[in-house]
DNA sequence: GATTGAATTATACGGTCGTATAGCAGCCAA
DNA sequence: TTGGCTGCTATACGACCGTATAATTCAATC
């Protein structure tokens, strides 16, 4: 008579979001390629037959692992705009200091990117919960330009968040990619010296705490 | 008594090269996970016995089409520099353009960077081929950014460099997963507006042919 | 402490993966 | 025309994939 595995039984969503941060994490370092179903299983610590018990397919567990990872990430840079001087400048300087900073940027962050494209490009489902996320946190940062004491028509506007959004994004990837080339609070100075210099007013003078 | 398929012998560059073609074309649209080596026969038209026949194995022809990739990309923005007015400006502004239009840019070419990211960071020969590639663009663009007439310390020359790189990884992304969201030319316009406004010079009057 | 339902494990199945190898067939040389 | 070299195809193998289903064991309830 052979010896079952033991095992104690745990709350739905404790099982749930085991399975997603051990999918999350095989996703970052090796890709959809390296979150087999198995491999999962045994990051979490259980048999691969749970996954099917608590997500209807494997689809349905990655859906979920992308939709996590998109609250946890948009939360974070909305959560910092309270802990913050209500006046734009100081909202403005926050939001892209909280953007370059953990969480959002960190080793993994790239791998997961990375990881979730061809879904999301792909598949109805992700692709909503992308531009769901994305468009908010483009907008938030359109409407935080659009609040500073300066003038700016329409068109100057959307050239603005869209030049912003790319040297965020940029920043986000090359210290993602290579943070050991970088010295620690590096990024976010370049980060507000260029959102300054493209906006013609000046946020590197204002004092982003921890 | 089955018929066999029928075939026309070919060159070995010949071969190669439509294997690799159909290896990025497969990785571009679905990642690695559609890269199979059958799925990548079929679309070259062979028999997928005739890869091991060419490459030592299925990771040494991704190598070789990551490798083919770096190496027709850096050259599409290294050849512009030549068709252009040998001033500084000028170098630079073409530079810049150059990166933020087809054959750089195109919806493929952030399905491929997804696609190689985690055998990138895990494989060290492509590692090497990235780091090669990646450091020759970013050197190149710093050096164009050090031959403007305008005065600039290290320090500030390096920040400079981080923040146009970023900029124009930014709006590459950005205009590779959502190209349908900019009208023709607006990138290279805010391209071009953002790194004036970075550096303090303007490049926006400078005519940059196609 | 016995009962019972469900959380978890165990096992199996068909399909596809990358790889290995044997043999056919196109094409050049003679 | 005909060998023969080798590009190319055909077939097979073991491993692993996602999925389905049966068997078991934990823990709450009475």
């Amino acid at each position: 008579m052979t010896i079952r595995r033991p095992y104690r039984r745990q709350a739905e969503d404790t099982r749930k979001s085991a399975l997603i941060a051990a999918a999350l994490g095989l996703i970052a370092t090796g890709g959809q390629k390296a979150a087999t179903v198995r491999a999962i299983a045994d990051k979490a610590d259980v048999t691969p037959g749970l996954i099917r018990h608590y997500f209807a397919s494997k689809d349905d567990l990655t859906r979920a692992a992308y939709q996590q990872l998109m609250e946890q990430m948009t939360a974070a840079s909305i959560k910092v705009l309270e802990t913050v001087p209500a006046d734009p400048p100081s909202q403005l300087a926050a939001f892209v200091v909280a953007s370059l900073r953990p969480p959002v940027v960190d080793s993994t962050a790239v791998g997961l990117w990375a990881g979730f494209l061809h879904d999301v490009q792909h598949d109805p489902e992700m692709r909503e919960v992308h531009s769901t996320a994305y468009l908010g946190y483009r907008d938030r940062l359109q409407s935080l330009i659009a609040a500073l004491p300066r003038p700016a028509d329409a068109a100057r506007l959307r050239a603005d968040a869209i030049a912003c959004n790319a040297v965020i994004d940029g920043l986000w990837l090359e210290a993602s990619v290579l943070p050991e080339r970088f010295e620690p609070g590096e990024i976010e100075r370049i980060g507000l010296a260029s959102v300054s210099a493209i906006l013609g007013f000046d946020l590197t003078n204002i004092v982003v705490t921890e």
